[in-house]
DNA sequence: CAGTTTCTGGACTTGAGAGTCCAATTTTGA
DNA sequence: TCAAAATTGGACTCTCAAGTCCAGAAACTG
């Protein structure tokens, strides 16, 4: 009853077929039929791996695409431990949203399961641990001296989420990368004082 | 040509039942029946008043909320010339966002506009007023000499409109005020270091 | 290799919602 | 007052996209 490896490979390319297409297009709203074109599937085989349909399917995508986010600031991310790292992460944040431009796939995922509980799921999970690994790199730089020990780590973190989001929200809606990098510039600055 | 009174009242009726249910459900999508429906208007109405249809009248309605966005903030916003002038501002900022929970009826609209070009036009305006009043607030306490002359008046407001945006977007996915809360806390710190 | 399960193609059904049309009614203004 | 213009009700069409169905092909299993 399992997926024989042909039908693993199927499911895995009507997912990132999927993606690929919000990256590209980021259209307004997604049709069954585009993904199907696009992945050179058929209508049996999308509702044979996603019994429950459309949902099922994007929500298999927004978690593929959360999963990207960390994974594309990585090493870096995970290596927060001196200031030239965290000027390597900050730009690796700053060109990855450069390059994606207007178009978040993720945004416009969550736009059309807005009403889903479990895409909310995904990106309350998603911030979680984006949070927990800032956070992580601001106490290893206190522990070693280099970050103040009155900064408080948690309310940090959380204005580096804050801060990148909305940068990135900003980007969006103007098209331009400037706020996401001053908003980092200047919470990095805040990072420094003594 | 022009439109009558009673017409008038019905087109503004009709923008305001819209914005109304989009505070009270933040549907997935809004349909013209219920518009129609809780409006009490029907379908010729409308098309009459919004002769091209369902994107003219969510734009409508969403630079109507726009414009809400920033009045909602007053007086605060347009006096920040005090630490508790500033005070004041940060409080109507978190509360307005803590009464309405997830429910962003403009990131509900932004939704269903995001492949419009008047719908980022409409945003990209806000954000621009906004940043303006902010800056003008921060150069104001540094005039009164309450602000440090080497902070960067730009940098630091494009920081609190990403920031508010950042702490909105956690609030609709985690449904926490704290992101939100606290980095505005931690940038009127940086706002007030020496 | 025979039987069973998984996989695939594509035609078909169904429902929802945007937009149209026109006749009836009210309001305006000369 | 009375024609012209604005306003209203609601039935109708039309399109599009989600989801269903079934038969045929391929792939496992004993």
């Amino acid at each position: 009853m399992g997926l024989t490896v042909k039908g693993a490979a199927t499911r895995q390319r009507i997912i990132e077929g999927a993606a690929m297409h919000l990256r590209a297009d980021a259209p307004g709203d997604v049709t069954l039929d585009e993904i199907r074109s696009i992945t050179g599937t058929s209508k049996s085989q999308i509702f044979h791996y996603f019994p429950s349909g459309k949902e099922e399917l994007l929500l298999a995508v927004a978690q593929h695409e959360a999963d990207r986010v960390l994974s594309d600031q990585q090493p870096h991310l995970g290596t927060l431990d001196s200031w030239a790292a965290w000027g390597r992460w900050r730009d690796s944040v700053v060109s990855r949203y450069e390059l994606m431009g207007s178009n978040c796939p993720l945004g416009a995922l969550m736009a059309q399961l807005s009403s889903t509980p479990g895409a909310t799921e995904v990106i309350g999970v998603l911030l979680a641990n984006w949070h927990a690994e800032i956070r992580a790199g601001i106490e290893r730089m206190q522990r070693s001296g280099k970050v103040r020990e009155s900064l408080d780590p948690e309310r940090t973190a959380s204005a580096f989420v804050a801060g990148i989001q909305g940068g990135v929200q900003v980007l969006r809606s103007t098209g331009s990368i400037d706020t996401l990098s001053s908003t980092l510039d200047l919470l990095m600055e805040y990072l420094r004082m003594p």
